[in-house]
DNA sequence: ACTGGCACTTGACCGGCGAGAGTGCCAAAG
DNA sequence: CTTTGGCACTCTCGCCGGTCAAGTGCCAGT
């Protein structure tokens, strides 16, 4: 028996279920592909991948579908990459050029990845604590207030207003700016905080008060988790797509949108490529029919965070992927830029 | 025929379809309510009720549903104010306080109103051009660079960094800072805008580039249409509760959302007080069987923005609308304070 | 003006039935 | 050993008809 064509069966049955949405039996299977053997073959074929666990009956006498494990090993081995079309790339490009700002730029990022793939589309507000600093700012305002300007690496804008318990003069506020700018310049939030805290053992014992004030809150401002936990969702209209199983496809995806926390999770875990995670592997049983797909982006090299889609099992991995990564890198290059 | 018996009678309709979810009957009408005569009366004020608009039948031999103009005439005249338990006061209070800045305002009342309502709540962020100036700080930063900071009255921070064309002296940038406090301070946006043109006159004519840009800038900043168009949705998962008539219910609301325009308009109509629109009022086919309850928040007197809530027209309005008018009111409260 | 009674309508539910699609297996042919 | 054609078998799905319960409309009587 021949390991290729089972795999070529196997294959061709992922295709035609994605597209048709329906178990695919060994005749209609002929009828899209041309294989070269009879219905007979296909369908030893058949029995022995669903033996090995990559095909499912939903009852017995009806055609094939897919298991999370067959889909695995299509996205695996089976699929080829699906370049984007030329359409897709300039939409993508013209889309993300006109943003002004960084959350700007991830909200239209969602809309054209949901837009591309048909599909719930998430992407997490660029990381703070894995941005570096670019600039920083300390300025005395009126009275004994004292504005801080945080830019990181990623474009975003932190500012805070301290109130200090008293008017601090201008060369203390000069000395504060330089020595705090040399310690964080290019590092990154966390480590721009330990540097901070040791900083503020040089300053004379007179300042310590006003230069703790300051210092705690800036790394106070390093540390925000809430906006590590921002996430931007679009496409949700696209869930009506998933077909008429209410229950099992579109509630628990809504439900992970609620909660965000399992979203970011789902997300989160992913390094750097494109990570693709099918059905029980999401780890979520209430996600058993769904898959997620999802890839780091970054300015630069650095991963500033994750974007991906949601979608059901039966979705089209090779577009989806290709289309999740173009994005990514695209999202990449225009935070780099600005 | 006693015309208060007949609105009885709908109103025991209303109350009955939208905890049952089925359409009621004369029998089972008075099974659940008390109202002292026999079925054959109740029909045959249902009858006259139907032939006036207020109700419908999906088919003969089935019970009566409220029309749109049934719901409205529950609403106008039928309702009693359903006050919210002190538990769930107590939730939004707690649910408020602990939010850092404007957009965690919105983002907690968003959830807070989709808890309270089991449907699905829209925040509209506070409008930048309804708010007013509270602070307004011009900083030089090193190099030809001046550092832009607004407050307005609703908390909102906004920044901006501008590139000069030549470093601007000491003197110059105290004086823009004052003359520019001056102007707009309590000032609505669009308003300091027009002050801002008017201020470049007075300054002198070698100063004009560098004021210019400024100015331009501020008022860029002030009239930033992208903050009056945000929104933040929460509770789609309750749109699961909406019954399995997907197509109708649910669908045109996910593509609603989607479509933030159209969700802003629905909002946005809002002037003051409680706006509920039922059904063919929203001005939308595909929403024909939802519902929009909107109120505009703001704080003290000054409306900001609108929030409120889309469900199905048979929902339960008396608790809706009471929760969304106690959200809109500590929402209000909320951002005045800080 | 209200009520009881009665005939009528209609969707929901159930069991049976035939058609269609698909499978598994077996024996024969390469 | 692999492939193939044939055949019996198994399910689901849609359809049909009958029964049931809920509800209506109407009419005559109080």
């Amino acid at each position: 028996m021949s390991d290729d064509r089972r795999l070529d069966v196997l294959r061709a049955i992922v295709e035609d279920y994605v597209a048709t949405q329906e178990p695919v039996g060994s005749r209609s299977l002929l009828e899209r592909h041309q294989l070269g053997v009879s219905p007979a073959t296909v369908r030893n074929d058949m029995a022995a991948l669903e033996e090995e666990g990559y095909l499912t009956q939903p009852h017995t006498s009806a055609g094939r579908i897919p298991t999370d494990k067959g889909y695995r090993m299509f996205v695996d081995r089976l699929s080829t990459v699906k370049a984007l079309s030329p359409a897709e790339r300039r939409a993508i490009e013209t889309f993300l050029t006109g943003a002004v700002d960084v959350d700007d730029v991830v909200q239209r990022s969602v809309k054209v990845l949901a837009q591309l793939t048909n599909q719930v589309a998430i992407v997490q507000y660029p990381s703070l604590t894995r941005s570096t600093v670019r600039h920083i700012e300390v300025v005395a305002l009126e009275g004994a207030r004292v504005l801080l300007v945080v830019i990181t690496s990623s474009g975003r804008v932190e500012q805070r207003i301290v109130e200090l318990v008293s008017t601090p003069d201008e060369e203390l506020i000069a000395n504060l700016r330089s020595r705090i700018t040399h310690a964080t310049m290019g590092e990154r939030l966390p480590e721009a905080s330990l540097r901070l805290a040791d900083l503020i053992q040089t300053f004379d014992i007179a300042d310590r008060p006003i230069v703790t004030s300051i210092v705690t809150t800036l790394t106070h401002t390093f540390s925000n988790e809430r906006s590590d936990e921002r996430i931007a969702v679009g496409g949700t209209a696209n869930l009506a797509r998933f077909g008429s199983d209410f229950d099992t496809a579109i509630k628990p995806v809504l439900e992970a949108i609620e909660e965000q926390v399992v979203l970011l999770k789902l997300l989160g875990e992913a390094t750097s490529g494109l990570t693709v995670r099918i059905g029980s592997e999401t780890g979520h049983e209430r996600l058993a029919s769904t898959a997620v797909i999802s890839t780091a982006y970054g300015a630069d090299d650095l991963a500033l965070a994750t974007l991906g889609t949601v979608g059901p099992t039966r979705m089209d991995y090779p577009a989806t992927m290709a289309a999740v990564s173009a994005v990514a890198r695209y999202v990449g290059r225009t935070l780099a830029d600005n």
